[in-house]
DNA sequence: ATGTTAATGATAATCATTTTCAATAAGGAG
DNA sequence: CTCCTTATTGAAAATGATTATCATTAACAT
């Protein structure tokens, strides 16, 4: 297995918190550093199974709820019924999705325009105060129809 | 069964659509017209069940998905492992949530700041040419904690 | 090297949602 | 108003994602 520096970053802060560090989690972390997808749990599990048989979807699900409270990795819905995880950016890198609801394609948006950042910021701490709620983070999902799809329909 | 003005609205919307006016989908539409929760399938069935014990899930199901087809009705995730449902606001009432991660509380947010619902226009402008994605609709979630689960923790 | 115990994997369980299919009822035609 | 077609319904079973159980295994502190 091939670590690169996203990997040894994660099997740190796992170490960090107290967390054994087992290949089954080795494996699923090395996966997950390499790839930009918003991946279900059963790919990942496909994906690993072919070099690793004899990890489970049992482990994966674990894995990725043990990543997810760690915040190594971030999950979400869009309405497929079914969780996609993806890894975590820096902070300077939080994004958006785009999804495609005739295809699912999924499209990464991080280029704000303007004072975007600076916007929700004001948003937040508007909210935070008028309904006194501690906001913890924000998602931003924009639905519609990818360019394939659209021009299929024409 | 006393029915309102936006319950009429919507029997009117179905049988525009050539869709059967049905004693479920009466009662289906009358509650969800009187109620701004964001409701669970289960949880509309279930009151719905003391006055009429002959209304199936399923049925409630079925109806949800029609309604949702014909945009009388819109369905959110926010991470519960299962779906909610709301009465479309009108356009001008388009509205974001906070969603408390500790008690499920939801909170409606639409008394927009400054700009914000231009800004999300000009957002969307931006997205659909440089990604030549036909966006149709976009949500925003918020999470974090309400203030009394916020203040149980202190 | 070893003992403690967290982590795993196989299996079964759970839970939301969907499918199936025979029975019912909406609503147009006569 | 009655009949006919067919959309709609309800009960039950099926599906599919995720979680719980529990005996076995392996991490890692000592």
């Amino acid at each position: 297995m091939r670590k690169n520096k996203k990997s040894i970053e994660m099997e740190k802060c796992l170490k960090t918190q107290g967390f054994r560090m087992t290949l089954p989690r080795r494996v699923i972390l090395d996966f997950l550093s390499k790839t930009d997808e918003h991946l279900l749990a059963k790919d990942i599990y496909l994906k690993i199974n072919k070099n690793h048989p004899d990890i489970g979807l049992t482990t994966v699900y674990r894995t990725l709820d043990l990543l997810v409270k760690l915040s190594l990795i971030n999950k979400f819905e869009f309405g497929e019924g079914q969780s996609r995880y993806e890894l975590t950016w820096d902070l300077k890198e939080h994004h958006h999705h785009l999804f495609c609801l005739k295809c699912g394609k999924i499209i990464d948006y991080n280029d704000f325009i303007d004072d975007e950042v600076k916007f929700f910021t004001k948003i937040q701490k508007f909210l935070s105060k008028k309904y006194k709620f501690n906001i913890q983070n924000h998602e931003v999902h924009f639905y519609g129809k990818c360019n394939q799809c659209h021009e299929l329909l024409h």
